[in-house]
DNA sequence: TCACGTCTCTACCATTTGGTAGAGAAATCT
DNA sequence: AGATTTCTCTACCAAATGGTAGAGACGTGA
């Protein structure tokens, strides 16, 4: 097997389990049952089952930083415009990979050194928009109001639209390619009006 | 101790411990050093862990319920009045009862025999949320939308805002007093931007 | 050929898990 | 006084957990 790769594969799989059945609930077994490997090569390549949270929530950040940037730097001078396109960058993983984002909402289930591991990787974007939103608001571009609080509920709605399609199911919703560009078009729209200058 | 007492302080404890720490983490012991009495207690009120998390599911049910009734029969004709109304209902136990969305939210994590008995309790309320948005919208006195999507957008947004305060915290959110109540204007005037009618 | 990196294997370990069984203490109710 | 409810106690179980140890297989590159 080529250098690297059972090390990757491991940190995938383990995103998935972690994301969508919570970091607390997967045992390294499954995760190396789910690679097809044995427990061992997981001890080998990472020291212990702390040092692989800490790696997948790494490889998570790396995975969503990409999009994010990208979508940050996209053209178009219009602010609404500009977070509509982060929110469709941020809904992508929803359809590609819906646990990255389930994964991030664990944070809040971990201990305090990953949740600061993971801060730290975070908190450049963090700090970008939120300063962004602040200087648009005071050319009265947006809404005027808190533009820390403002970017928390951002991420609140499309996080949480993304991660708990069991809900959504439960408010009629039906879980389909169909069903997705639905909730994606009434995010968007939620989303530009939340966001409209007075 | 008085008929019934032990049982409900092992269910309100549960349902702290599940909606702060996930319930795939909690175990029997975590629950009974909680409320200063043995495993074979629980044992004893609930013939299994899995007919425990059932019962602390109707707990919370019950206590949502209760006070979103309240809020939905709450007077005000104009319906951003009563939405708000709602919301802030829901952000009560936000405040007092941290785990009680918490636990709502576990529902992705949870097994389908879980999930339908939670759904069975809250589609009464879910079913009359949806249908009170879609004649509202037909009045043209809100913006007009997919409102069961709406719905699950409303949800998440005050949801995720009440359970996820490490990550208001990395967005720089100061967790006091003070600073909740600030939470709590800022969604409350987010929400009503979104659905103000066009 | 030798060394190295990668991975599997067997065999352990202590700890924790959900769950069972049965005896008995203490209080309350009839 | 007797019966019932509530709860604790000791003792146990099989299974799964994270982690350690060491030997060896396999392929690649030097």
């Amino acid at each position: 097997m080529v250098n690297g790769s059972t090390r990757i594969r491991i940190l995938d799989t383990a995103l998935d389990l972690f994301g969508t059945r919570g970091v607390g609930t997967v045992s390294l077994d499954d995760i190396a049952d789910a690679v097809g490997v044995r427990k061992q090569t997981i001890l080998y390549w990472f020291k212990s089952r702390s040092g692989l949270i800490d790696a997948v929530l790494d490889h998570a950040a790396d995975e969503l930083l990409v999009v994010v940037e990208a979508a940050i730097r996209s053209r178009g001078d219009e602010p609404l415009d500009r977070v509509d396109a982060v929110v469709c960058a941020v809904f992508r993983p929803v359809v590609r990979r819906p646990a990255l984002l389930g994964l991030i909402r664990e944070v809040t289930r971990l201990d305090e050194s990953h949740i600061n591991h993971l801060r730290g990787r975070l908190s450049a974007v963090v700090d970008r928009c939120v300063s962004y939103l602040t200087s648009e608001m005071e050319k009265g571009r947006l809404r005027t109001c808190d533009p820390m609080v403002l970017a928390g509920l951002l991420y609140s709605t499309v996080s949480g639209t993304g991660t708990e399609p069991i809900v959504l199911e439960t408010f009629g919703w039906e879980p389909n390619a169909a069903g997705l560009r639905q909730v994606r078009r009434e995010l968007r729209g939620f989303v530009r009006a939340a966001l409209q200058p007075n």
